[in-house]
Order: C-alpha cells, then structure tokens, then sequence
DNA sequence: TCATATCCGGAACTCGTGTTCCGAATACCT
DNA sequence: AGGTATTCGGAACACGAGTTCCGGATATGA
C-alpha cells in the first residue's frame, strides 16, 4: 500500500509553512509555529520528521540544491567576466531572503559540513569553477581563494540581514566586495 | 559602611570571567560557566547583576570603549590617509578576539542601539570622521557611507568567527573589503 | 570577642522549546 | 458499508537556561 492521501497533504503542507517560516524567523523559530501555519497538530509534523533537525535538512537541501542550479546556469550561460558577479548577487539574494539558509551556513560549519557534506561541497566547486574562469578572463584577482569569496559574502548577508536592509542595501554591500576581489590596477 | 571586600572581590572575579566566558563562547553561554570560572556562586552572580543582561552591558560598554579609544588615537596620530584601515584592522582584531561584542553588533541592533546608544553614537561618529578623512585623501570611494563600512567589517568578522579562522585570514578578509572600499582607478 | 548587617551559595522555581505517547479519527481495501 | 492499519492531534514529559529565595557564613565595628 502506498502513502495514504492525507498523510502525503499533509507533509507538502509541512515543508511549505516550514519554509515559510523559517525564512521569515530563521532557525531558532519554535516548531509550533510551523505546525500552526501548516495547520497540523504538533504529533503529525513529528510523525512526517522526527527531529526538529531534520525537517531543517529538508528546507536546506532544497535551498542548496536551488544554488547549485543557478551556479550551473550562470556558468554555461553567462561570459565568464561577469559569471562570478552575478552568482554572488544572486547567491546574496536568496541568503538574505531566506535567513535560514545563511544561518545555516554561517553557524557552526561542523554541522553543515557534516550533514550537507555533499552539496556544500558540490556549490563550493561550482563556485570555484566560476572564480577560476573569473580569473582567467582577468575580473577577479588570483590570490584569493574560494573560501574567502564565500565567507565574505555570507557575512555580508548576515550583518545585512540584521540591519533591516532592503535589497537594493545588500546589493551595495555586495558591490563592495566585489570590487575588493577585482585585480588592482597599477596606478 | 562601604561595600564589603569580599563582595568588591567577587564584584571583579565576576566580571573578569565573564569576560573570558563571553569572550570564549559568546553569548549564549549559561550563567553558571561565568560563576563556575569565577569561583562564584550563582546567587552571588544575580547579587551583583541582577540579570545576564545587566552583565553582558557592562562588558560590552568596556569593549565599546576600548574601541572609542583606538579610533581617537588613530585618529590623532596616523597619516588620514591609513587611519581608517588601521582602524578597521583593529576592529575586526577586537571583535574576531571576542565573539560576544561582534555578536551584540550583528545580532538585532535594535537592542544594540537603545541600550548602548551613547556608546554605539560615539562609535559611529568616529568612523564616519575617519572615513570622511580618508575620502579627502583619496583613498577611499566617496560614495559608500559609515554604516555600509561598519557592516561589511562586522559581517566579516562574524563568518570569519565560525569558520576558525586565525587572525591571518581575517585580516586577509579585511583586506578584500578595504580594496573594495577604495577609489576605483580608471583603466 | 560578640553582635549584626551584609553577603554567599546553591537548591528550587519558572518558562520556553524539543520530543514522546496514546486515544481518537479516518482513509483505504474488500 | 465495515474492518483495520495508518495517521492525527495535543496533552504530557524532558531538559536546559534564567531567576528567585532564604538559611548559613562572614566581614566589620564596638
């Protein structure tokens, strides 16, 4: 037999207040705001994910995997200058509209490395990729490695984020590192 | 009657190992760690501050004050030119060393700003003299003001902290922002 | 030394949040 | 429609962290 009808409602109901609200009140939202969103009693949602943990997983991988998708877009579809720059705002964009997600990789990075050890790992490559051609095409300095490229800009989400700015202030911010990362022309 | 010695005593011990608890696990560290430390028990703790709250101030005041006095000094002993690099080094060396100060900054500055307005004020009125300073000597871009440069430095700090960095990698964090944060040369 | 005002210490209380459990409800198969 | 396995719902439990309270200890002045 497979799932029955209701209990399948109910798990899309779940994930989709859950994502909502963590979005809207990060990570350390109680779950029975999610519960009362999705209109379920706080038993079901633990019938459907058994930890608070992993009815998290579930948003972040999803978030994550969304990420990988517009790396691999930005990467075949745009000039290699420019690729970098865009997915850092696009990147900045999705982080800061879903706090969860920065959060996540903000904290502790023992965790995220360890539960999401696959997809971190596959966006850290994809960005590496575009910084190398970045390099290559002569827009971003070679000295600096992937790692810093996303620190820098994860932490901008986050002091962004807790300032209130609106996306046209987190562009801004953005911009600056950018440029921080642009090779220095000899004056 | 003057205060007791050993209640001034346990006055000090209490806030030196806050400081160190605070500064070692952030915030979010129970109490009973800053009593434990202090060889302390927790209703002496509360007699001396009567809330985790009123101890964190009084630690974040002195924090902030140091701060005040780097800004000063820079501001009166080094080329304008440099002041404000200097100064922001300082900073993210200050808040990267001690979690919890970064923390207050980044996290709801709405706290932040009503409970150390005074301080926060100062603070602010100093960057934006060593910035406005650095814009006159050409070394930094007009056209970002004081709360983008305090948020990228904070922001920076903060993914700097969770991610182990020494200070070396901060500081190479900080570089990419102060690049960023220059005039750029036309090609 | 003695009295006492002050302080110390930690057990206990409160409160918020994650988690468990089981009687009630119900979707699905026949 | 009826039987039953599965799911639902929320009361109750667990647990950690902040705070309170008060009997015991002690510094201080006479």
């Amino acid at each position: 037999m497979s799932v029955r009808a209701d209990a399948q409602r109910n798990h899309d109901k779940i994930l989709e207040a859950a994502e909502e609200v963590f979005a809207l009140e990060g990570v350390t939202a109680p779950i029975d705001l999610v519960a009362e969103r999705a209109g379920v009693g706080i038993g079901t949602l633990y019938r459907h994910f058994p930890t608070k943990e992993s009815l998290f997983e579930a948003i972040v991988s999803t978030r994550l995997s969304s990420l990988l998708e517009s790396a691999d877009a930005f990467t075949s579809e745009l000039d290699p200058a420019i690729a970098l720059d865009a997915f850092l705002r696009e990147f900045a964009r999705q982080a800061a509209e879903k706090q969860d997600l920065f959060e996540a990789l903000g904290q502790a990075g023992i965790d995220v490395k360890s539960k999401f050890s696959g997809l971190v790992d596959d966006l850290f490559a994809r960005v590496d990729t575009l910084r190398e051609r970045a390099v290559v095409a002569g827009t971003i300095r070679p000295d600096v490695d992937t790692n810093d490229i996303i620190n820098l800009v994860v932490g901008t989400c986050h002091a962004a984020g807790h300032t209130g700015a609106d996306d046209e202030g987190l562009q801004r911010l953005v911009s600056i590192v950018i440029a921080g990362l642009q090779p220095v022309m000899p004056r």
